[in-house]
DNA sequence: ACAGTATAGTTCAAACATGAACAGTATTCA
DNA sequence: TGAATACTGTTCATGTTTGAACTATACTGT
């Protein structure tokens, strides 16, 4: 081993997570960009996925997914109740929790915004084969569950 | 072909888009946790890591590269500039740029935050192969390639 | 030369995210 | 039971990010 390490940029991982990093940043601004027609944020989105493959999950619980603060969804919920996309209904047996579901509209309005998602992840992942993609699935995978045993 | 594709989340590459997605958000959360002795926010080390790797750079250029706009820099720069991390310099010809160099200081600290950066990523991708990380270190650029081309 | 246009960096207000403190509700256990 | 503790969602102050004016400087074409 003769190789000396001078920088980080010297290491595959670091510029590959790098890289990685990039990517996302411009990816979520391009989707802010392609959601505006629905007046719709990325932050917006990501939480009616999540309710949407999650109906019935409180608050509390769409947090920890969202890796957000509690107080993000107070504040982000309002808006989207008011249009109609996300309904709240207490627990019946815990009244402290308020579980969450995506209305008539609100999945219509999601499918929109899906597939404006998925055809953007499609063309820029047209050039990366099956083999690749799923790699990258894999080391994803990983470093969530890397991170989630906190 | 039977398959119907009935939700995006069918679709292996919008799947391990999510995926990337999570990941990305879940290590910033925790570089900001790890950044935190040193008093350094991650947006503060991406703009360090910048203008080590192009010093000279313009505010404008330098914006470009992080996909931020020009205010944001100008918000962050004057925190490192106090610190005596960063230096900004006339540009001689053209007196509307400013040049943004490290100090010594600022490559002692950046050094810092980079060792911190790297055990990260590397406890995170231990389970990686080095053909999935440069796999997927491609798939990323083809994704950042295809936005940059507006 | 000079009017018109373009660019670099700054300022500012608005949108957004975050965490600490809070109020209300549940749980625990003596 | 009831006191202590823990948990849920909200509020609020703080810090960040953003884009639209704005100022100052440079460029362009006549």
């Amino acid at each position: 081993m003769n190789s000396i390490q001078e920088t980080p940029w010297d290491n595959p991982r670091f510029r590959n997570w790098v890289s990685v990093a990039r990517a996302c940043h411009a990816v979520s601004r391009a989707m802010g960009q392609e959601l505006a027609p629905l007046d719709l944020k990325p932050a917006h989105l990501d939480l009616m996925m999540n309710i949407h493959r999650h109906p019935g999950y409180s608050q509390q619980e769409i947090a920890k997914k969202l890796l957000v603060g509690r107080s993000n969804i107070t504040m982000l919920l309002p808006q989207l109740e008011k249009r109609g996309f996300v309904r709240r209904e207490a627990d019946e047996i815990d009244r402290r929790v308020l579980r969450l579901y995506m209305t008539d509209e609100g999945e219509l309005i999601l499918s929109k915004a899906l597939s404006i998602y998925l055809s953007l992840i499609d063309r820029l992942t047209k050039k990366t084969s099956d083999e690749d993609c799923d790699a990258l699935g894999r080391a994803m995978h990983n470093i969530i569950m890397g991170l989630e045993a906190d």
